[in-house]
DNA sequence: ATGATGCGCGAGTTTACCTCA
DNA sequence: GCTGAGGTAAACTCGCGCATC
């Protein structure tokens, strides 16, 4: 099995989909960055951020010529051919030419709800004997036969992916014949297809969610335990006069709010103030709640003056 | 404007096939 | 060599949104 990171991902983050016909160049580019010292970050619902992890648009790993499973893929296609599931050849593609006709192919029968409501009984079950792959051809053999892709289909079946995640009529068909595949298992690749890159995303998004989930605990750690430091402190002033301040901070004596020296202002910025200059810079705005968007890094989550 | 219809898609599921212990 | 578990991907089902009539 090849591991996530072998994947090459690149997803995007754009939600929702916009989900027009036809919509072939909806690619979602966006990268992920769970680094928080990243400033290219906004809000899930839809930020920007860069991942460091290569573009994933790739060939699956069925496609990997180096891959176990390709070899066997490999044999298997040598051994069975490409068209294990095809049609016989004379004409099958005039006989597609209605996209998708459920009555047209063998798998096609699945097709639309209209069509399914149409079928119940003896008719639903005929449905599903003929999308399990019986035909008149296939006399006797109750089980579907499932094709597995050849490497060249695989990889013709990526490059159009990556040209264009979705298929208009005319380019499934055109793929179809150049495949030597059905329209319909065009299409049904490429839904699962994208349903691959969905859940690539979705696991993406979720270890980006969980390192900001991380990032956030760790600094409301900190924050209390200097809260904590602060409290002592304003609660002995002998002991303050004596002891060095806190590595990194240092107190505004005119308002009593904690700055942090510039030098250390990435770790710590969203509750900092800088006594040396804000009494000029930040008018009175600089004791209002400071909005805080808990999915930017934090060096981006600093409202911009 | 409204309902019927067709189509494509997403989400979830089923199933065949494969690998590995 | 056989077997069961688990993974993967092709194929399927269902429901929804949109375009067209």
């Amino acid at each position: 099995m090849v591991e996530k990171e072998d994947l090459g991902l690149s997803l995007s983050l754009s939600f929702p989909q916009n989900k027009s016909k036809n919509n072939n160049n909806n690619t979602h580019s966006l990268q992920l960055n769970p680094l928080p010292s990243s400033a290219s970050s906004t809000s899930p619902s839809g930020f920007t951020a860069t991942f460091q992890k290569p573009s994933w648009n790739e060939p699956f790993p069925s496609s990997d010529p180096n891959s176990e499973s390709f070899r066997a893929e490999t044999t298997r296609s040598f051994l069975r051919g490409i068209d294990v599931n095809r049609l016989p050849s004379h004409g099958d593609m005039e006989e597609e030419a209605g996209v998708s006709s459920p009555n047209s192919t063998i798998s096609s029968v699945s097709g639309k709800r209209s069509e399914r409501e149409a079928t119940n009984g003896e008719e639903h079950d005929l449905d599903r004997d003929c999308s399990r792959g019986i035909s008149d051809e296939e006399d006797g053999d109750t089980s579907r036969k499932k094709l597995r892709l050849s490497k060249d289909q695989s990889t013709i079946l990526e490059d159009s992916f990556k040209e264009h995640n979705t298929l208009n009529p005319k380019q499934k068909l055109a793929l179809a014949k150049q495949l030597g595949l059905r329209p319909r298992q065009v299409e049904v690749w490429f839904q699962n297809r994208r349903a691959r890159t969905k859940l690539k995303q979705t696991e993406v998004d979720c270890e980006f969610l969980k390192r900001c989930c991380e990032n956030l605990t760790e600094e409301n750690r900190r924050l209390q335990k200097e809260v904590q430091e602060l409290r002592a402190l304003k609660l002995s002033p002998q002991f303050y006069m004596q002891m060095t301040p806190p590595t990194t901070l240092t107190m505004c004596p005119s308002c009593e709010r904690v700055a942090v020296p510039p030098s250390s202002s990435s770790s710590a910025p969203s509750s900092t103030v800088d006594p040396r200059s804000h009494h000029h810079q930040m008018p009175p705005a600089h004791h209002r709640p400071i909005p805080i968007n808990p999915w930017a890094p934090f060096d981006a989550r600093r409202p911009r003056s």
